[in-house]
RNA sequence: UGGCCCGUGGUGUAAUUGGCAACACGCCUGACUCUGGAUCAGGAGAGUCCAGGUUCGAACCCUGGCGGGCCAACCA
């Protein structure tokens, strides 16, 4: 892709896709296609729900069809409004708008009536086993259950027990409501599926007017019929969900057609987790620093590193939707980043480890005032930037070598290189500390006519290095992110052991001594470049300030030096 | 051990539904380049988990294995 236009029409066909167009032709649904992003607001979304967003708002879009953003908040005591309003700016942050915003809260009293109807046509009783006795009694995979001493009360008494419940007559784990389904059920979620419990809690939408709550496999369909979904799109783990799905809504008479539940796979990405539980353990082991932290692999996480919402989209076109577990190279995600990037990133040059370059040949207190282009040629993006030339400059401590290794096209004594965007420079001294013997400064000489133009001579320059103005380069401090931990598969624990085990020590990596050019002083937090040869960074939108400018490094560029060296 | 689901290059997905296994990432060569980036050209890498069967023909259908995932929260 990259330079070419990305596949649009011609890409994404995979087999949810394939069903919605089966459905389209035969008249199904009437033409229509509703999908639901529906989650629990009791975290941050993570690069795992961008999948499934990227899946239903997409499809909507598509087929020129529908897609709301609903929230499952059906368990009053992990859910906040603050998670809630996150998850609606990372969704618009990824560029996507919901026909409507709706929450399961909303219809808690349709919910209630239908849970009576059940009732009054012998579909679901009050059980009023201990959570024990229930457990005991669902048997085991491999046995059938026991009926519940309760499954037989008078349809009056277990509408009037069910009513007491709503009441708040009755303490949490009193009693449930189930439905009447089949206690030998091969499948466990069928054996009498809890559909009501008692939680005397503080909903954060609905305050105190409930105390009896709706559970997952009860609510979900309603949502789902009510809102009138065409095509209902969840993850593997709920496949055994789905037939609970249909009996509760055969149970309250929603008709064909009517919401049908599919799945999918859910995103395993290499060196990250992305399971809720574990996130929080990051979060509130203070492994990292929040929700936001840029090594999260939450949607808040990636923004702040920097990381553009449309190479998260192009990451999810990119790994499909298919019905098989697996797990998906990080490199992907890296390579959807800077293909974006490339062609949006303007370009800038940043020393991350300054080594002093005195150009003898250049006067004392001149100032050049350089045009250089914001994009390379091959981008072909029009625009530039001034960088002032010095006598006295920066460049990187790796780009000199006193004894270069075979193949090193940098800078070491008597060699010439290309200033990028600037001169070509010979290196004749070197200047060392006399008690360390450490390097401190290299003194070298310019080609006043090799400014935008090869030397005269024909001599071949074979390496460029980036630079800048001692004088009037700013200071800042760069954040070098890499993966969050040092395996590929951290949920992959021995016994005994931890994921945070696996923690990569230098995930984060602060370098503070580096000196960047001018001409980024007046943006905006935020703002994207590529640091040439270096990797792609953007100023931290929490912590940069004019003053004092913080980088935070997206991802690096592909460094196939660094991999010989490596190999070699 | 019961039920449900899934096995295609290193990875993620395709294969017009029974017709020469294709695309992307990654990897390797080379060209080009004022980014060891980008781009361009080329290449290696699976015979579709295994064994049978049906068929002129099977990744696709059937049977049996093997391997993996999910399910016994008053979570979602």
């Amino acid at each position: 892709m990259s330079s070419k236009q990305p596949p649009a029409e011609t890409g994404r066909n995979d087999f949810i896709r394939a069903m919605v167009v089966s459905d389209l032709e035969s008249g199904k649904y009437g033409g229509r296609v509703a999908t639901r992003f529906p989650p629990e607001p009791n975290g941050y979304l993570h690069i795992g729900h961008a999948k499934s967003i990227c899946l239903n708002f997409g499809i909507a879009e598509e087929f020129g069809g529908t897609c709301n953003l609903r929230y499952d908040d059906t368990n009053p005591e992990t859910e906040d409004e603050r998670f809630a309003d996150a998850m609606a700016e990372d969704i618009r942050w990824l560029g996507y708008e919901w026909t409507q915003k709706l929450h399961a809260s909303d219809c808690f009293e349709q919910m209630y009536e239908w849970a009576e109807q059940m009732i009054r046509e012998g579909k679901a009783y009050v059980d009023s086993q201990t959570l024990d006795e229930m457990r005991a009694s669902r048997g085991t995979v491999t046995e059938p259950g026991r009926n519940s001493p309760y499954r037989d009360r008078a349809v009056e008494e277990n509408l009037d027990l069910f009513r007491r419940m709503r009441a708040g007559e009755f303490p949490d784990g009193a009693h449930v409501l189930r439905g009447r389904a089949d206690m030998a059920h091969p499948n466990m979620l069928m054996r009498d599926p809890l559909l009501y419990r008692i939680r005397h809690a503080h909903h954060y939408r609905t305050g105190d007017e409930w105390c009896i709550y709706p559970m997952y496999d009860y609510a979900h369909c309603l949502e789902d019929a009510i809102e009138d979904i065409t095509h209902s799109l969840c993850t593997l783990e709920f496949r055994n969900n789905r037939e609970v799905y249909d009996w509760v809504l055969d149970a309250v008479g929603i008709e064909h057609p009517r919401p049908e539940q599919t799945e999918f796979a859910r995103l395993n990405l290499d060196y990250t987790v992305v399971s809720k539980r574990k996130l929080i353990q990051l979060v509130d082991g203070e492994f990292v620093d929040g929700w936001d932290d840029p090594r999260m692999p939450t949607i808040a996480g990636l923004r702040r590193r920097g990381v553009p919402p449309e190479a998260i989209r192009t990451f999810c076109d990119m790994i499909g939707v298919a019905d098989v577990d697996g797990r998906v190279d990080y490199g992907k995600l890296e390579f959807a980043i800077r293909d974006t990037l490339n062609w949006t990133a303007p370009r800038r040059l940043c020393v991350l480890d300054p080594l002093r370059v005195v150009i003898t040949s250049y006067p004392e207190n001149a100032v050049e005032w350089i045009d250089a282009p914001e994009f390379p040629h091959d981008v072909g993006k029009p625009g530039s930037r001034r960088m002032p030339f010095t006598r006295e400059l920066w460049i990187e401590r790796a780009d000199f070598m006193e004894e270069p290794v075979r193949k090193f096209r940098r800078l070491s004594p008597g060699v010439e290189v290309r200033l990028r965007n600037a001169y070509v420079v010979r290196c004749d001294e070197v200047v060392k500390d006399p008690a360390t013997g450490e390097v401190v400064e290299l003194r070298c000489t310019h080609d006043p006519d090799t400014l935008g133009a090869n030397p005269a001579d024909g001599r071949k320059i074979k390496g460029t290095i980036h630079w800048v103005s001692a004088d009037h380069s700013l200071p800042c401090e760069v954040r070098l992110y890499d993966r969050l931990f040092s395996v590929p598969n951290p949920d992959d624990v021995e016994e005994g052991a931890s994921f945070t085990d696996h923690l990569n020590p230098e995930s984060r990596i602060v370098v503070t001594g580096a000196r960047i050019e001018p001409a980024v002083a007046d943006d905006p937090a935020g703002t994207r470049y590529q640091f040439e040869r270096t990797g792609y960074f953007a100023s931290d939108p929490v912590t940069s300030e004019p003053g004092s400018l913080v980088f935070n490094r997206i991802v690096p560029l592909r460094d196939s030096w660094a991999k010989r060296a490596r190999v070699t």
